[in-house]
DNA sequence: CACTCGTGGTA
DNA sequence: TTACCAAGAGT
C-alpha cells in the first residue's frame, strides 16, 4: 500500500538514493543538464564488457581525435581501430565506424529504440540505455548491472541467460512508475550505481542498499548467490609462433589480419594460425616471412575470452625486407593498431633486443 | 540458444 | 594462481 502513494514508489526510493551516491564519470552529464548523445554513444560502446577505469582514457582520446559524429564518419576504419588498441572486442570499433557513417547521413542519432537498434553495434540493451539516457525516453536497459540488482531483489532463482526473460519484465514494469518516466536516465544509471557499489557481484553491501526492506534476495540470506549460471565450459589451450623481423634501419614487418573475426583488421608481427598443439621448431619456421638466422626469443602467453594462446616468439635481422606486410619503424608502434598480445610480442624482442633474457 | 569476440583488475 | 568479472552484440 505505501509503494502506491506518490513519491515513495520502489523507482522513487532509488531515485533519492542516487542523487546524494551518484558517481561521477567523464561520460556523464551533471545534474540537471543534458548529456550530448553522441558521448552516451560512444561510452555505451566502450563499456561492453569492459571497466569504467579501463574505459576513461580510451574515452577522452577517442573524443580528442573524433570530437563528433561527422568527424567519426570521415575517418578510415584503420585510424577508429588504432584508437581502439588495447580495448578489446576490436568489432565494436568496426560497428561504430560504420555506424557513425549511417548516423552522419541520416544527420542525427534516432531517439527511438526500435531505429537506434538497427544500427551496427547497438542491440537489446543499449538501444533502450542511449533512448533513456541520451533522450530520456521511458524505457529500462537491462544490463548485467540491472539483471543482477532484479535478479536480487526479486529472488530469481532460475539461471542466466535463461532467466533474462524474467528479469526483463520486472525491469519493463519500472518504466510505467511515475518516478522513471519523469526520469528515465538517471533511473537507468541509478541501477548501474547501485550494482557497481553497492549491489556488487561479490560481497552486495545489503546494510548500505535503498531497497534492502523491499529484497527477497536480501531476506532469503542469498542475495550474494544471485543471479545463478549456467555452467562455463573449461578455457582451452592454442599454439602458435610469430616472428620480429627487423632491417637494416631498424623497421618492423608487420600485416594486417582478415578485416573479421578475432582482431579483425588489427595489425599484428607476422606468424602462423593459432593451433591447439604447439608448433615444433621447423614447423614454425617455416611460415617466416623470410630465411634468416631465426632466434627464440621466448614465449608470450596471452588469456583471450575463450582460449589461452602461447606464442612462441623468433627474431631475426636482415639488411632489407622483402616480404607480404608493411614495414613499421621501430619508434612509431606505439601509433599501430596492434592488439595487446602483440603489443606483449613487441615489448619481449624489445627487451630481448635490450639485453634482456629468455623466459 | 550456444558460441565467438579482448583485456586488465581483483580475490 | 586460477577464476571471475565488467554499461553486450553478432551470428
Amino acid at each position: 500500500m505505501v509503494e502506491l502513494l506518490a513519491g515513495t514508489s520502489a523507482a522513487c526510493t532509488l531515485l533519492r538514493w542516487y542523487d546524494d551516491n551518484r558517481r561521477t564519470l567523464p561520460w556523464r552529464a551533471p545534474p540537471g543538464t543534458r548529456p550530448d548523445p553522441y558521448h552516451v554513444w560512444l561510452s555505451e560502446v566502450m563499456l561492453q564488457q569492459t571497466t569504467a577505469a579501463a574505459v576513461a582514457p580510451y574515452f577522452a582520446r577517442f573524443l580528442e581525435r573524433f570530437p563528433s559524429i561527422a568527424a567519426l564518419a570521415l575517418a578510415d576504419e584503420a585510424e577508429v581501430l588504432t584508437l581502439w588498441a588495447g580495448l578489446g572486442y576490436y568489432a565494436r570499433a568496426r560497428n561504430l565506424s560504420r555506424a557513425a557513417r549511417i548516423v552522419a547521413v541520416a544527420g542525427a542519432l534516432p531517439r527511438d529504440p526500435v531505429e537506434l537498434a538497427k544500427l551496427p553495434g547497438i542491440g537489446a540493451y543499449m538501444a533502450p540505455a542511449i533512448a533513456a539516457i541520451a533522450f530520456d525516453v521511458p524505457v529500462v536497459p537491462v544490463d548485467g548491472n540491472t539483471a543482477r540488482v532484479l535478479a536480487r531483489r526479486h529472488a530469481v532463482l532460475a539461471p542466466l541467460p535463461r532467466a533474462m526473460r524474467e528479469i526483463r519484465a520486472l525491469a519493463a514494469a519500472f518504466a510505467v512508475d511515475p518516478a522513471v518516466v519523469a526520469r528515465p536516465g538517471d533511473f537507468a544509471q541509478a541501477l548501474f550505481d547501485l550494482g557497481a557499489t553497492v549491489c556488487r557481484p561479490a560481497d552486495p553491501d545489503c546494510p548500505r542498499c535503498p531497497w534492502q526492506k523491499g529484497c527477497a534476495g536480501s531476506a532469503a540470506g542469498i542475495a550474494a548467490t544471485l543471479p545463478r549460471k549456467a555452467v562455463k565450459k573449461p578455457r582451452p589451450q592454442r599454439y602458435g609462433a610469430h616472428f620480429w623481423l627487423t632491417d637494416r634501419l631498424g623497421q618492423v614487418l608487420l600485416r594486417r589480419r582478415p578485416s573479421a573475426g578475432l582482431l579483425g583488421g588489427m595489425s599484428e608481427l607476422p606468424g602462423t594460425d593459432w593451433r591447439q598443439r604447439p608448433f615444433s621448431r621447423r614447423a614454425a619456421l617455416a611460415a617466416a616471412p623470410v630465411k634468416a638466422e631465426w632466434r627464440r626469443l621466448g614465449v608470450v602467453q596471452h588469456g583471450f575470452t575463450h582460449f589461452t594462446l602461447h606464442i612462441t616468439l623468433y627474431g631475426a635481422n636482415v639488411a632489407a625486407i622483402a616480404a607480404p606486410g608493411f614495414l613499421c619503424a621501430s619508434d612509431a608502434l606505439a601509433a599501430e593498431a596492434l592488439p595487446s598480445v602483440m603489443r606483449k610480442c613487441c615489448d619481449l624482442a624489445a627487451l630481448r633486443a635490450s639485453g634482456g633474457r629468455a623466459p
